[in-house]
DNA sequence: GTTCTAGAAC
DNA sequence: GTTCTAGAAC
């Protein structure tokens, strides 16, 4: 890696006088941008791409996302329910490589970023990028919602029915709960600690 | 989704 | 005084 960029070659801030304004992709757009990057895939074929979460909340968490455009739950079609068995079916492929952890496969119900995309994240949550109460609850409420209960509401209903986004930052917002006992912690650094009582390594 | 940080909570 | 959470981000 070479030194420090001097700040002399840094680019300049946009000057709107004289600039047209770059357009800039919105966050929530980001997973797009990463299917087509071939650094962050872990694994491809022509129907899925398995990403690393750029933000893992335990020791192994991938993303996976099919390649045709689905930008949420709402707008999977009955017919689709064989993609999400086939998205579940390659994570667990996945997993084998990592034989002595334990994987929940799931979708958030009021997911930030576009575009369909399945988590696949191990249970010991020990990763310094899981800090708040939402990066908590958004795994071990119902907002995660489990990878075979929406294939089934899909195959029986037609469609995914979810919740609404006031029900979802319900759940965001309720109470820390450990996911393996009955503790409650007061606040994030104290359940965090705890977790390690739970690790087997 | 994250970063930043003011001010609440301790 | 320090830790921790929660709301704005043009």
């Amino acid at each position: 890696m070479a030194a420090a960029t001097p700040s002399s070659k840094r680019p300049a801030p946009a000057d709107s006088s004289s600039l047209k304004p770059v357009k800039k992709t919105h966050w929530s757009q980001g997973l797009l941008a990463s299917i087509n990057d071939p650094n962050l895939t872990v694994e491809s074929d022509d129907r899925i791409v398995i990403i690393k979460d750029k933000y893992p909340k335990a020791r192994h968490h991938f993303l996976v996302i099919p390649k045709i455009n689905i930008p949420n739950l709402k707008s999977l079609k009955r017919e689709q329910s064989e993609l999400l068995r086939y998205m579940e079916d390659q994570a667990k492929v996945l997993a084998t490589k990592y034989p002595q952890n334990e994987f929940k496969y799931g979708y958030h119900a009021i997911p930030s970023m576009s575009q369909l995309h399945l988590h696949m994240i191990s249970q010991d949550f020990d990763s310094p990028c899981l800090k708040t109460k939402r990066h908590w609850n958004s795994f071990n409420t119902r907002y995660f919602l489990d990878s075979s209960e929406v294939i089934r509401c899909l195959e029986e209903r037609g469609m995914v029915v979810t919740m609404t986004p006031i029900a979802g930052e319900k759940l965001l917002d309720m109470p820390l709960k450990c996911h393996k006992c009955i503790y409650s912690p007061q606040n994030m650094p104290k359940l965090k600690q705890h977790l390690y009582k739970h690790l087997n390594n």
